[in-house]
DNA sequence: AGGATTATCTTGACATCGTCAGGATTGCGC
DNA sequence: GCGCAATCCTGACGATGTCAAGATAATCCT
């Protein structure tokens, strides 16, 4: 920690900028996100950023992909977690998903929303077909190695189920759910997925 | 229609406003909405949205409530449409949901996202639920009278199903569903709503 | 080692935005 | 027909994103 007074070199801002940026879109949600704020909360001038992300969908698409890789650890946790068995490792990461959606609402709404697109970020693009690949693995792994290239509903469906489920939660739009304890409510989500999952 | 050059008084403001903002929503997203913009395209002062809506996010949230109940009428359309199987009729459901967010994407994610927060808009809480107690008679005419006050893992299971595939799929991570025809993707969504709507 | 080049950051300006205060215009009740 | 309330406009303020131009530091090159 080089803690100089203000050096105009700052040394490592792009890594602080989205250390900020990440508070302030947790803080004022998307909305009442302001590149200026993130700026000020580092200590920089307010075209700092510009630099290193050019635009401000430029930092949004950077956070986005930072919060793409954090995404899939916390899928890859539960998933390790649940040992060797397909069904349950399918099901980890589902509670992975869930994991990641209650402690950063505000980051998975950014990665799943699109205020910046039209960024053509590399970065963002892979760590979100990264952990796609995921879920689509630990599916080829439940039916018995076979990807397969057409669209396959069981990938989809529980796809479909667990982003669903993670929406609404923290949409608030399911409050016999929020007012759960947090195992009651991953007890609630196995119990759905396992129905799906056969 | 009255077509006088600039009358002081337009006649139906609210409702110009609202069908401009939907417009506005639509082309630009919610990141690039502007309330002169709307007021602009109406042909009124910047300042005269505020008398109706009050707030920015009151416009937001009354197009929000009028999205509700498009919402439940895309529902309940396909619903009536499916007959008197109630197994059917909540497909039907889930299919209108389909529809409506396909129809009106920007709108469909202002609905359940959140930038209109804090309006305290008892229209927009209506409205929202309204459409869903759509979905939760559905399940309690499926299971034979009986709606049940905790938490009905097959009334979450199915809205999650299909709020998360509605929601991937406007969002462009469905490649090749997206690819389908309209007839194929709603085949699809069947498919897996089958499974789960035992 | 030292000068030049490049990367990094600042300053200043501009158009646009949301919101507020105050004024103008119109419709309506009496 | 008169006053009052509803409706809409004008003007202003602070904040924001973006750009151009300048200042400062690090690095490279010989």
């Amino acid at each position: 920690m080089d803690e100089r007074k203000t050096p105009y070199h700052h040394g490592d801002l792009r890594s602080a900028l989205l250390e900020a940026a990440e508070e302030v879109l947790a803080e004022t949600g998307v909305s009442g996100f302001s590149l200026r704020q993130v700026a000020r909360r580092v200590g920089v001038s307010h075209a700092a950023p510009a630099h290193h992300f050019g635009d401000a969908k430029g930092l949004l698409a950077a956070l986005a992909a930072e919060g793409f890789r954090r995404f899939l650890a916390a899928m890859e946790a539960r998933a390790a977690l649940a040992g060797d068995d397909p069904r349950e490792r399918l099901i980890g990461s589902g509670l992975g998903y869930l994991d990641f959606a209650q402690g950063s609402p505000a980051l998975f709404r950014l990665m799943f929303s699109a205020p910046m697109e039209g960024a053509k970020s590399a970065e963002l693009a892979d760590a979100g077909t990264a952990a796609f690949r995921h879920l689509a693995e630990g599916i080829a792994r439940l039916r018995g190695e076979d990807p397969g290239p057409a669209a396959d509903p069981l990938l989809y469906g529980v796809w479909s189920l667990v982003h669903g489920f993670a929406e609404l939660l923290i949409s608030g739009r399911m409050p016999p759910v929020q007012a759960m304890s947090a195992t009651e409510r991953e007890g609630f989500l196995r119990g759905i997925l396992r129905d799906v999952v056969t």
